[in-house]
DNA sequence: AATAATACGTCAGTGTTGTTGACATTCCAA
DNA sequence: TTGGAATGTCAACAACACTGACGTATTATT
């Protein structure tokens, strides 16, 4: 080991065992923290994909097909059947871009905004209670510990998201 | 609001916008989570929910089917169909239960047990290291939030096993 | 102007993982 | 002992990811 001074007792939150409870909990409460929106979604014969792309439009209006594929790691026949229904569906539009006739701005229509917003309103209850049974400073430590977690090209992604204005 | 002598500037860390990075930070963070195995999976043939199966057999040797099913929140015909192919794989022994012949008990073989050490080694090292850079105050957090936000049910399961010694 | 590269969409085929429905076996209790 | 509950298996189907190939429009490069 020789890991310097704050061997010992300071590092017993890096024990096997303590790993291992991380990643069970980890399991675990990401099945609560999709449970909300996944009942939302099967009355309505979507998923969780159609979720995730109406919250990250919703989230940067305008956005492009390639971006989108970007942050989602799908293949753009993936996202393009998902992306089909919802415009059928009247939830998604759009439009040829203005500066770059080959992209597609993509944006969220009235009835897409009220689903974006049932879905995000189920899962940030759960979330406040989260929060508020576990306190600031926890929150604080969960947050870090996640951000440690992505992947660098998704870290890239959450910072440009995180700091925009809503 | 009048949440008594706390409101204001204590109560910040609860508002949508923070919530909302809360959400995504779980997006992006599970996606790093489980890309380790993925890699690993995918060269075998084998998904995500092999690894589920094989990880919680590993924890609890032998289980039975059904406490299994609980545990991951699918039905018996989804789950039977991969332990169908752990057992032939030679991964996995399903033993006739000596009370109750209608059980099954569930074991790891040798293999299956390699396979589980190189799996949770890999999720292992990427939750140490994250883990490492957050320090313990802030995994103590994470761990806070995160059984917050687990359903009920699930909640006791993960404290039946947080419990168990190895 | 011709060529290459980019952005997007689509068709066809495959694999994992979830679902229901039907069914066999085993246990238990009336 | 017979009927019901519990446990597990087989079959068929749907959602959603994947790869590969191709078409089209637009932009960039030479």
């Amino acid at each position: 080991m020789a890991e310097g001074p704050e061997s010992g007792q300071a590092l017993l939150f890096l024990t096997d065992d303590q790993l291992r409870k991380g990643i069970e909990a980890m399991f675990f409460a990401y099945r609560g923290f999709t449970a909300d929106p996944d009942r939302i979604l099967s009355e309505l014969a979507y998923g969780r994909a159609h979720h995730r792309a109406i919250h990250f439009i919703g989230r940067s209006p305008g956005t492009t097909v390639n971006n989108l594929l970007s942050i989602l790691g799908v293949t753009k026949q993936s996202l393009n059947r998902v992306l089909r229904t919802l415009i059928e569906d009247g939830l998604v539009t759009s439009e040829v871009g203005k500066t770059d006739k080959r992209e597609r701005n993509l944006y969220l229509t009235e009835e897409g905004r009220a689903l974006e917003q049932r879905l995000s309103d189920a899962q940030r209850d759960r979330m406040r209670a989260a929060y508020r049974a576990a306190g600031p400073e926890a929150v604080a430590g969960f947050r870090q510990v996640l951000e440690a977690m992505m992947d660098e090209d998704l870290h890239r992604h959450y910072r440009a998201m995180k700091d925009a204005k809503v």
